[in-house]
DNA sequence: GATGTCTGATTGGTTGACCAATGAAGCCTG
DNA sequence: CAGGCTTCATTGGTCAACCAATCAGACATC
C-alpha cells in the first residue's frame, strides 16, 4: 500500500466537523478527491473499518462510527492523538499520578544495573539539553525507560499510551523560540532523586520521589508555567 | 472483507512457535491453505501490516515483526490477548491497584445519579448471578461503568485495556461446572461499600473501599482460590 | 390514495490479468 | 577465478471489468 492514502484519509476526515453516522462520498468520487487510486483508498478504508472507526455497506455507503473533530486526524477514537484531543492537562497528570509511582516502586526492585545506568545518563543529558524540545524528548525517554525497567508488560503498555498523550500535549505547547530549561529547573533534582532511590533499591523512596516530582509538575502547571 | 480471513490468519500464525523475522509462505500458497481468496488474505495481511505485526516487501516476501507464541492469536504485540499472554495474575492486579482506586475517587465526584443507580443495580445483580460466568460478566460491567463514570477519557481507555486483560485471564480459569458465588463471597459487601461511598460523594472512602476490595481479591488469589 | 412489485442506477466487493520489485543463477569479461 | 552484468522466476502490488447488495423511483394493483 502506498504509505500516504491512510494519513490523507484521516486528515481529510478531520478537516471538518462531521457527526457520527456521516456518510462519506462514494469511493469512486473520494479517491480522486484525495489524489489516490481507488485501490489505495479501499485499503485505507479497510484499515479504518477494522479499527472500528468506519462502517461500510455494499449498496449503501461508508459511514463514520464516531464524530470527526476538526483539526485532528480521524482514528478509532482510541488512538493516542484522539485521546489527547479529549484529555485535559490535569486529566493526563492524574493518569501519570496513578501509574508512575507504581512503576518507580517496581523499577527499584526490577531494573537491571544497565538500565539504571542509562537512566542516570538520561537525567544528566537533560541538564544540558540544547532547548526545551531536546529536553522533552529526553524526559519522555527517561520515563519510558523507567516504565520498561519495571518489568510489568501491562503497565508498560499503559504508560506508553499515557506518555504518548503527554507528548502530544507538550509538543503542542512548545514555542520554537524557547531556549533550554534553566539550571534551577525543579525536575533536574527530582530526576536525580528518583535514580538515586533506584540505585539504592529503595522501593518506598522511589515511589515517594516520583510522587514528589509529579506533584511539583502539577504545582508548576497551576502556577501558569 | 469476509469476516473470517483476519481471525484465520491470526490463528494460523499462532498455531506454532515462529521467530521474529519468520517468512510467511507466498500469498498464492497461503490463501488456499487458509481456505480464503487471495484478496481476502491480502486484506488480512494489510491490517496486520498496519498494526505493525508484519513487514511486507515486493519480491522478497512477508515477515513477522515479532515472534508468534503457540496457542495465542497473532497481533501487534499490543492487543489485549497478546498482553494477557505476557502478563501474570499479580501483574494484572498491580495494574488494577494503580488505576482503580484513582478511578473510584474520581467517580465519587463525577458520576451522575443515573450511573450510581446503575452501579447499585449491577452490584445487586451480581449477588444473584446464575453462575460464575454470569457473575464475572456483571463484575466486568460494574468496573467498566465505574471507570466511565470517573470522566477521565485517558484513564477510561487504560482501564478498558486492564479490564480486557483481566477478562482473558478470568475466562481462561472458569470451569463450566462451577456454580455461582456463595452468598458469603467477599466481593459482594465490597461492591456495596464502593457504591455507598459514591452515593455519599465521599472520595476518600471510595478510594479506600476500592483498595480494600482489590486487596481482598489479592489475598484470595494468594490463598489459592 | 395507499401499498406492493419491479427496474435500474449506485454502492461497495471480487477477480484474473498484468505490473513492479527482488534476488538467485547463469553468462561474460578481465 | 573473481567480479559485474543480465536474465528470469518469484514475490507482493495494481487495475479495469465485472459481481453482489441496496434503495429510490416508476408502475401496477386494490
Amino acid at each position: 500500500m502506498k504509505p500516504d492514502a491512510l494519513p490523507r484519509l484521516r486528515s481529510w476526515l478531520g478537516s471538518e466537523a462531521r457527526p457520527e453516522g456521516f456518510r462519506l462520498p462514494p469511493e469512486r468520487e473520494l479517491a480522486p478527491l484525495l489524489g489516490v487510486s481507488r485501490t489505495d483508498l479501499r485499503n485505507a478504508l479497510l484499515v479504518l473499518e477494522t479499527e472500528g472507526g468506519l462502517e461500510r455497506q455494499v449498496g449503501r455507503g461508508t459511514f463514520l462510527r464516531h464524530a470527526a473533530r476538526p483539526g485532528a486526524d480521524y482514528g478509532s477514537g482510541r488512538d493516542i492523538s484522539s485521546l489527547a484531543e479529549r484529555t485535559g492537562p490535569m486529566e493526563a497528570m492524574n493518569a501519570r499520578l496513578a501509574l508512575e509511582p507504581e512503576l518507580a516502586q517496581m523499577a527499584a526492585l526490577q531494573a537491571s544495573p544497565l538500565q539504571i545506568s542509562e537512566l542516570r545518563e538520561l537525567a544528566q543529558a537533560m541538564r544540558v539539553a540544547p532547548d526545551w524540545a531536546g529536553y522533552e524528548k529526553l524526559d519522555a525517554d527517561f520515563h519510558e525507560l523507567l516504565a520498561k525497567s519495571a518489568g510489568n508488560p501491562l503497565l508498560y503498555e499503559l504508560h506508553r499510551i499515557v506518555n504518548g498523550v503527554r507528548l502530544v500535549v507538550v509538543w503542542r505547547r512548545l514555542n520554537p523560540e524557547d531556549v533550554s530549561p534553566p539550571s534551577s529547573y525543579h525536575s533536574f533534582a527530582e530526576h536525580d532523586a528518583i535514580v538515586a532511590a533506584l540505585e539504592r533499591r529503595d522501593q518506598a523512596a522511589a515511589r515517594a520521589a516520583m510522587r514528589a516530582h509529579l506533584a511539583a509538575t502539577i504545582a508548576a502547571m497551576a502556577g501558569g508555567a
